[in-house]
RNA sequence: GGCCCCAUCGUAUAGCGGCCUAGUACGCUGCCCUCUCACGGCGGUAACACCGGUUCGAAUCCGGUUGGGGUCACCA
């Protein structure tokens, strides 16, 4: 039986992102999702999202709402599944069960399935028995069992389980990213697909909805690997049934790993995607630096748009070597991305972020400030998360200014507290560049003071803290009367 | 343990037999710019795991070794 894989190239893809609705959304399965939806984008395909839903026991509403919420922020839109449908629907297997009865009903009268009557405890104490290794696991040995072996295990009140009869043959896939892979017969053995219960398992479900969906490219993470001649085999019987008519072609993708040599643990908070969107990753920061876990667009550039992403991308290209998370790296092509952006849409974008500080919808005051106070911190920040920081004391009160303990001005400051409030209180034209002139002239020249000694105290008179945006400027923004206000505020209490 | 996958600077990658005394980015670091922090500019640091083979020529092809990882569930 040769296996007739899919030949599909161009708009006849169709690719699936099909996670289990199981914790919070991790960013090794969100560069899934990303690969499989540039590919089909590339190609002009379609990209099925299907859900997973068939273990009840750890499945959640919740984390299927924050699977929606994650692709839908990253924009990484599906044409067929669940929220859109489709002619292929449900897409939820949970609600999928009448079409698996059927598809099992056929395989089972085709002689592709048989019933298991053992138990995994028996299976090992087999395994024991005969000096074989347990961890072999299953041997096929029900195969053979006669109508009255399995009329007496009936007689016991034992309901079986549903195997699925590999073949003995050596079993080959060209994988788009490893290439040529062999399975030796007998590595892959008869697997469980329906448990006594009548429920078809993950092993099954996944294969049969791929099928039936017209999946042509199946690209999922590595750990799947292992796996792919067995559902290879339950994909030859699905053809003989005439269920589907080709394989589809797989692509087996590299981890992401963490620190260390570990894969990326769930319950590592790097490992959460909204963890990175709290701490003000944009989308289109995230997006490129996730594509650059396992794929690269070019030789010499590494911060990109999604267009170009999809302008190029494709799975061959992808690396097969597990990827580390790099936060450091993300920052920095996140900062990238937010310099990258325009005046106004970066404005809106810190709105989330500065609830402390700014109403919603915000006051036009606040629009003000913000409209001025932008440009001056969107080339100092990774991500958006540091604008309360950054920003936070031009929407606090002059005397409801807090000071950072390490921003508390030494010996002398008061002097220069008391000479630049004199100045300044002269000073007509509250431009930063007058502002600029005029404290030089008092502090620089007049007092001889170095820089960081004449500014550091107003800096903190002004901020409260001992990193600002530029001080003119946000003196500027302030305005006369509060800045003096601050200044003198500072002086009286030093 | 069986089977499978992987192997280039600390990290992500470029490289698909000669363009490689191995490029780029992050990181680290020196200098410049500078009111702080950033941004930006110019430098520096640092890698083909090992051993054989094929070839006139190997980071690139083949074999082995070593090291990592995955998988062997009536989870997904």
């Amino acid at each position: 039986m040769a296996p007739s894989f899919s030949t599909a190239s161009g708009s006849d893809v169709r690719v699936r992102f099909c996670p289990s609705p199981t914790g919070t959304p991790h960013v090794g399965l969100i560069r899934t999702a990303l690969f499989n939806w540039a590919y089909a984008r590339h190609t002009g395909g379609k990209l099925i999202f299907r859900i997973e839903d068939t273990d009840a026991a750890r499945d959640s509403e919740e984390s299927y709402e924050q699977l929606l919420d994650a692709l839908r922020w990253l924009g990484l839109t599906w044409d067929e599944g669940v929220e859109t449908g489709g002619p292929n629907g449900p897409y939820r297997q949970s609600q999928r069960t009448d079409i698996y009865l059927e598809v099992i009903g056929k395989l089972k009268d085709a002689g592709y399935l048989y019933e298991s009557f053992v138990t995994p405890d028996e299976m090992e104490a087999r395994n024991l028995a005969a000096g074989r290794d347990p961890k072999q696991g299953y041997d096929n040995f029900e195969r053979s069992l006669t109508e009255s072996d399995r009329e007496a295990f009936r007689a016991e009140g034992r309901q079986p389980a549903l195997r699925l009869r590999v073949p003995d043959d050596d079993l080959s896939f060209d994988d788009l990213v490893r290439g040529e892979i062999t399975f030796p017969a007998g590595s892959f053995v008869d697997f469980v697909v329906v448990r006594p219960n009548g429920a078809p398992l993950y092993t099954f479900v996944n294969p049969v909805d791929d099928a039936l969906m017209g999946i042509t490219h199946v690209l999922r993470g590595e750990d799947l690997l292992s796996s792919t001649p067995r559902q290879i085999a339950l994909y030859h019987a699905l053809i003989d049934i005439g269920v589907t008519t080709f394989v589809p072609r797989f692509g087996h993708l590299p981890y992401v790993m963490g620190e260390g040599n570990k894969k990326l643990s769930k319950r590592d908070p790097e490992a959460n995607l909204f963890h990175h969107r709290d701490r003000g990753f944009i989308p289109e920061g995230l997006v490129n630096y996730l594509a650059l876990l396992g794929w690269s667009l070019t030789h010499d550039r590494d911060v990109f748009s999604i267009d170009e992403m999809i302008a190029a991308f494709d799975v061959v290209d992808v690396n097969p070597n597990p990827a580390r998370f790099d936060l450091k790296k993300a920052e920095s092509i996140n900062g990238d991305h937010i310099r990258l952006l325009a005046a106004e849409d970066f404005e809106a974008r810190l709105l989330p972020y500065l609830t402390d500080y700014v109403s919603d919808p915000p006051t036009p005051l606040q629009k003000a400030i913000l409209r001025e106070a932008g440009p001056l911190v969107q080339e100092r920040m990774a991500v958006l998360g540091e604008a309360p920081g950054l920003l936070g004391f031009l929407f606090t009160a002059d005397d409801e200014l807090e000071y950072d303990a390490d921003a508390m001005p030494g010996e002398g400051a008061d002097l220069v507290l008391d000479a630049a409030s004199g100045s300044l209180s002269e000073l007509n034209d509250w431009s930063h560049e007058q502002i600029e002139r005029v404290l030089r002239e008092a502090l620089i020249d007049g007092a001889g003071l170095k820089p960081r000694v004449a500014f550091g105290p107003l800096r903190t008179a002004i901020s409260g803290k001992r990193i600002s945006p530029p001080l003119f400027e946000s003196m500027e923004i302030l305005g006369k009367e509060s800045s003096l206000a601050r200044i003198d505020r500072l002086a009286a209490r030093l």
